[in-house]
DNA sequence: TATTTAAGTCAAGATGGCTGACATAAATCG
DNA sequence: CGATTTATGTCAGCCATCTTGACTTAAATA
């Protein structure tokens, strides 16, 4: 029953040999998991996939994307941090940053300064320019999370605040809740 | 203050210009916008960042990303979807979707076959190795949202729910409500 | 002085998006 | 019927973001 149309063919048989039994066709819904989880891993997905959008739509202008969005974001919201800190938040390799980071500096973003204690240290700071842009993008974030708990009876803000840092991972909980606290 | 350092230099004069107060660097943290909403925008980014890792992890066994996770996902559960509507819900372009999905069929974990009133379409199916591959995504997921409802007090699952829903865009909300509701 | 650490860079590669152009087969319109 | 539109698939080229590995520089430290 399986199709292939267009323009030349490729290599069906790659890999390992695979049981035909394995290949039978599946026509029923997904329903192992409870409608409650799925309903929630669905929600959340979507809901991050809107989240971003209108930010992504922002930094466009500058040729940005969402690594810039991320690093302008930290730098605000904890000016002088080092670089070894940026990028244990983030999670990402210094190669990765170096990109993101260049551009943000030679555009006028984002200022370093050496360390006073330790002068290998390269502190990062926003510049009046690089706070501006981390405002309008998040002017519409915090627009939409009003808009939300608006739709929400009172109280109803610790129960999401408390759910989603239960959504983050055992180990990284401590280290989350007094990065959001402050 | 600014310091550059390691290999060669770069053109640091590319742009329009910039005001030198635009360049003046920011100390203080950012606090424009209430804690409130911060705090909802950074943990739900922190909770959406390790709630996609685990499945990263095994989706990297077969050198797929998260790409593949999201064709898997919606195939799974809207089987029998055509691949007009799948790009409708994952909101990028057929040339975007063709590697992804190439390789899904390719190694049997996605089936076509061709619609039975519209021959022109390929609906979509997940083989039973499609489904198991989907089953195993979804279990540290839906652990994951387990263990967080079972931190919060019973009825809390509601709340979350509809916060989430509002957190799509209002254009959206019906869709994804209907998406995420059977 | 020798080693380690913080930061920056270069190179090569994978992935995952994009646009534009074109091919094929089926449906539909006139 | 023939012409057009639609659903799908492909190719080529481009760009961004991430990776690993190797190397440099400058400063701290043993």
């Amino acid at each position: 029953m399986s199709v292939r149309r267009g323009g030349s063919a490729r290599s069906e048989t790659d890999a390992p040999e695979i049981l035909p039994e394995q290949l039978e066709v599946v026509h029923e819904p997904l329903d192992a998991f409870s409608v409650d989880e799925m309903q929630l891993i669905e929600r959340l997905f979507f809901a991050y996939r809107d989240f971003v959008h209108e930010p992504d739509e922002i930094l466009a202008r500058d040729r940005f994307g969402r690594s810039h969005h991320r690093v302008l974001h930290f730098v605000n919201r904890h000016p002088g941090m080092s670089v070894a800190e940026l990028l244990d938040i983030l999670r990402i390799t210094k190669q990765s940053l170096a990109p993101a980071l260049r551009q943000l500096i030679d555009k006028g973003y984002i200022a370093q300064e050496v360390g006073k204690e330790d002068r290998r240290q390269r502190l990062l700071y926003p510049t009046r320019r690089g706070r501006e842009l981390m405002l309008a993008l998040c002017e519409p974030q915090s627009r939409r999370m009003t808009a939300a708990l608006e739709m929400l009876p009172d109280g109803d803000r610790e129960t999401v605040l408390k759910f989603l840092l239960a959504v983050v991972s055992e180990q990284d909980r401590d280290r989350v809740r007094h990065l959001t606290d402050h």
